[in-house]
DNA sequence: CTCCCGATAT
DNA sequence: ATATCAGGAG
């Protein structure tokens, strides 16, 4: 149905970084604006705060969110020669990115299954399927890299934030309409 | 563990 | 009114 809108590395890393905490579809509505004015890691390195914050506001956390996305610029233009590292453990060290950022661009920017992106949705699906029991979304990951082909790390991600979007919703989760109703252990009978 | 935070669904 | 949203940093 719905999920984040970009054209390259850049956009994928920004987009998922205002992601945290916040609908896609709301994210999707800030970045148009977002890569009009700011269409690259330069421009994030030249970038006015106030007016950086002003953009993504709607996106909530605006002001670390924004503080993030310039340093991030910053340390990209001055530490990496203007280039997006490619493997996991330098992204993680960049401001605003965290495993699940990390993850996320290694699988859908760079096309390399570094881990399993493990958000809200794949976390609250893991524990109500019964494919992790633990609430520490890194233990969860490390569970579900025992379960899963790392060739299906990246889809499995996307098939279960989908299916939680949809179906398996936190609030009201709609079993009776859930293909995997007679696999799941915490069904709703 | 707490804080960051606006928009939307319930 | 409250829970939730492709989390991360101090």
């Amino acid at each position: 149905m719905c999920s984040l809108d970009f054209k390259n590395i850049y956009e994928l890393t920004v987009a998922t970084i205002l992601s945290a905490q916040c609908t896609d579809k709301r994210v999707n509505i800030v970045t148009p604006d977002l890569f009009k004015k700011y269409p690259d890691f330069e421009s994030l390195f030249k970038s006015d705060l106030t007016d950086l914050m002003k953009v993504i506001k709607s996106t909530g956390f605006y002001r670390n969110k924004a503080k993030n996305l310039k340093a991030l610029g910053t340390l990209i233009m001055q530490e990496h020669n203007g280039v997006l590292p490619d493997n996991l453990e330098s992204l993680i060290l960049l401001p605003g990115i965290g495993r699940k950022t990390a993850n996320c661009v290694m699988g859908n920017g760079f096309g390399i299954a570094s881990g399993v992106v493990v958000d809200t949705h794949v976390k609250r699906l893991s524990y109500r399927i019964g494919l992790s029991d633990n609430k520490d979304p890194e233990k969860v990951e490390k569970d579900l890299i025992k379960i899963i082909p790392k060739k299906k790390w990246i889809i499995f991600s996307h098939y279960l934030i989908l299916h939680g979007r949809a179906v398996c919703k936190a609030r009201k989760p709609e079993c009776d309409k859930c293909r995997l109703y007679d696999h799941c252990l915490r069904r709703l009978t």
